[in-house]
DNA sequence: CGCGTGTTGGGAACAGGTTGCAGGTGGCTA
DNA sequence: TAGCCACCTGCAACCTGTTCCCAACACGCG
């Protein structure tokens, strides 16, 4: 299945061509290793533990280069910054307003409404490059907080 | 209803013990004029229109208050700056990815989506801070779009 | 009208992200 | 295995949107 190595993503990546060098190596098994979304602060990060040298506008271009090519999306999760990830999961995500809990939802859960909306307006809905925010159980107003 | 105009506002301001001041007022008419959403830089230059003195902090801090206040509210279409609007006037947004269009959709149609989702897990979905994103008719892979 | 406190303008700071450039390097070719 | 060059890199400057700081100002109570 598509749950891929680092070294498969990387082997993908030079059989469409593209020029396999250190930040995007580092990139790619960061991404791979930590396996849900990241910002790209925290990738640069993750990835400098290994490569210092790898510069903030590499892990940027490098993610642009993944997006491009499917192997990658990114998130907005409210206001913060995008959060990054492996392309090979589809769902969208709910951010609490309150306490910033993020809870991931299914397509299934969505697709009826993204079915009426298309329906009703001709406008095919992505649920999963913006999260839905609003408030938790326990951050609902009335909903069990003070 | 609500559809109220800016002295009506400001009276409300001052019945708040908020001291009404040039910026404000004409922050608060500028919004009455405009009717719907507009960027902080967009309703700058409005103000600065008529009052050129008038500066960029304190078209975002009186934002900021009337937003505390209830009165405005502001939306995220996109990766774009925020949009603000008088808080009278409850509907979700649709942005294209593709050409930048923005529809509005009545709450109507986007609360049965909320109602499933408060019902299975609890959260409370505020659809109206957060553009749905997507695509439109034209712009729609293999919706006619060339 | 005088005063005190809340507000202002201006600019600097900040956060997230993008871009230009000069030099470095992957990997094709021989 | 070496040579070459297009592509890639690090760096630093830049950009946009927003917030912060502070000395001067002015609203509105008395």
């Amino acid at each position: 299945m598509a749950a891929a190595t680092a070294d498969d993503l990387v082997d993908q990546l030079r059989s469409r061509g593209v020029r396999i060098t250190a930040p995007r190596r580092a990139v790619v098994e960061a991404l791979v290793e930590i396996g849900s979304h990241v910002t790209a602060e925290t990738l640069h990060a993750r990835v400098q533990a290994r490569h210092p040298d790898v510069s903030h506008s590499s892990i940027y271009r490098t993610l642009d280069l993944l997006t491009e090519l499917g192997i990658v999306t990114h998130v907005h999760l409210g206001h913060g910054p995008a959060e990054f990830h492996l392309a090979d999961d589809e769902h969208s995500h709910l951010v609490c307003n309150g306490c910033g809990a993020v809870l991931e939802i299914d397509c299934a859960v969505t697709d009826p409404f993204a079915r009426t909306v298309v329906d009703r307006f001709g406008f095919q809905l992505d649920l999963r490059h913006f999260a839905l925010t609003g408030w938790c159980r326990r951050c609902r107003p009335g909903g069990g907080g003070s």
